[in-house]
DNA sequence: GCGAAGTTGAGGGAACTCCTCCACTTCGTG
DNA sequence: CACGAAGTGGAGGAGTTCCCTCAACTTCGC
C-alpha cells in the first residue's frame, strides 16, 4: 500500500521471504517509532522485527528513507480531518475539533508527532502533504474567525505553535497522566475565543509563514 | 557572594591567582549555561574563560556543584517576585505578573530554565529554594482564585505545566521572534480568567504534588 | 542441486562527553 | 631570590552511542 506510490522503474519483485521480512520491518518501525520517537535506531527496529540490522539496510538506505515509506500517509490522515472540518456545522467547533483530533493523533503516536513538528524527518512526500495542508487549515482558521467565534488577532501559524506547546505537556506528562494534554488545550481554547478576549490584542504579531518553516527546521524531539 | 554560603570548615583560602580563576569559572559558566544550556561540557565553559579544563576540574569536581554554586541565589530571585507578587493590589495582576516575570527570566537564561523545569539539575540548595517556592504560589494562586478572577478549577502545579509550554515556545522561536511566547501566555492568561467561562470545568484534573515531582524528573532539555 | 538472493551480527569508524594525569608555570613566604 | 607548595593546561584515556558495512552463512526457487 505505502509501496507501490514510489516511482518504480519495473524493479523486479521481491523473494518472497524477503518481502515478508520488509513487511515485518515497517510493522515494526511503526510500533518502535510510534512509541520512542525517531530516537530509536535502525538496530532496535531491526530486534523489535526480529530481524538482523544488516536486512534493514539493505531493504531501506536510510532512517530517511524508512519515515518516509511510513509516514506520508498519516498526514493525509490530518489532510481528511481538516477537510472534515470544513463541512462541520458550527464554524468553531470544526476549529476547536481539529485542534483536539490532530492533538490526540500526537498523543497516540511520538513518531508522528515529530514528523508534523519538525521539517528534519522525512522529505518529499511528507513536505508535500504538509503543504498540502496549510490551506486548508488557514480556511477552517477563516471560517471560524468569521463567525465571531474565534479572535480576530488569531493567524494560522499559531496552530503549530500550541502543537508545540501541547506536544511538549505530552511529551514529559504522558506516563503519569496520558490525557492531561486535554486540559491545558482546554484553557487555550478558552483563551482563543473571541468573547473572552480582556485585552484587545494578544501581545506580539503571530509568525509569518516563512518564520515558522525556520522554526520548524530547529525543531528536535526531546533526547 | 555565591561562595561562603557553603558550610566552611576553615578550608585554607585560594592562592590569589587561584581565587581570580575561581571567579572567571563562575562567571563564565553563567554566560554559558544561560546562552547554550546544561547541554554545555565543562570544556567550553573552560574554553570561554580563556582556562584550562583541568583548572575547572580542580575547583568544581562535577558540573553538579557548578550548578549548585550558580543557580541557588538565582531562584531565590524567582522567590522574591513571588512574595512581592503577595502584597500587590490586584490579585489577578499579581498572579498574571508573577507568571509573565518568571516567564521573562526563563526566556533570558536558558541554564535557569533547565534548573525551573527539571529535577536533574542541582542538588541540595536547589531543591530548597524549589521547595519554598511552592507554598508561595499556592498562596498567590488562592488569593487570585478567591478574588473570583482566575477560574477556580485552576490549581498552583498548572503553574509548571504552563512554564513547560511556555519553555518549547521560547526554545525554539527565540532565535526568530524572541519576544513571541508573550503571545502565547497572553492566550494562555485569557484562558484562565473566571468570568465569562464557555465550559463550566476544564477537562482532567490537575497534576497532584507527587505527580508533577515525577514529570520534573522526566524533563530533559533539548539535544 | 545450484546460483542468485537474502540474512546476520560482530565490529569499524565517527562523534561526543566526562574526567585524569603529569610535565610545566606561578605564587609567595622565609 | 630561591624553593617548595599550589595551581595550570590540554592531550588523550575510557566510556557511550549511533550509523552502517561486509564476509561468512542460509534460503529460495527455477
Amino acid at each position: 500500500m505505502t509501496r507501490d506510490t514510489v516511482p518504480v522503474a519495473t524493479v523486479r519483485p521481491l523473494r518472497r521471504d524477503a518481502e515478508l521480512n520488509r513487511r515485518k520491518i515497517i510493522a515494526s518501525a511503526r510500533d518502535v517509532f510510534s512509541e520512542r520517537g525517531f530516537g530509536a535506531t535502525l538496530d532496535d527496529i531491526a530486534h523489535h522485527a526480529g530481524l538482523g540490522v544488516g536486512t534493514v539496510y539493505r531493504r531501506f538506505p536510510s532512517k530517511e528513507h524508512l519515515v518516509e515509506a511510513m509516514f506520508a500517509d498519516r498526514l493525509d490522515e490530518i489532510g481528511a480531518l481538516a477537510e472534515q472540518a470544513l463541512t462541520e456545522g458550527d464554524p468553531w467547533d470544526a476549529f476547536a475539533n481539529l485542534l483536539l483530533r490532530t492533538a490526540a493523533l500526537h498523543a497516540d503516536d511520538r513518531g508522528l508527532r515529530e514528523v508534523m513538528l519538525s521539517n528534519n524527518f522525512g522529505r518529499e512526500r511528507v513536505a508535500e502533504s504538509k503543504a498540502r495542508l496549510i490551506p486548508l487549515a488557514m480556511k477552517v482558521v477563516q471560517r471560524a474567525k468569521d463567525s465571531g467565534q474565534l479572535r480576530a488577532d488569531f493567524e494560522a501559524t499559531d496552530i503549530a505553535i500550541i502543537h508545540m506547546m501541547i506536544g511538549s505537556v505530552i511529551e514529559y506528562t504522558q506516563d503519569v497522566r496520558p490525557e492531561l494534554w486535554r486540559r491545558y488545550l482546554g484553557v487555550l481554547l478558552d483563551g482563543l475565543r473571541a468573547d473572552r478576549c480582556h485585552e484587545a490584542e494578544l501581545p506580539r504579531k503571530a509568525l509569518d509563514v516563512q518564520s515558522l518553516e525556520t522554526v520548524m527546521c530547529t525543531w528536535q524531539p526531546h533526547h
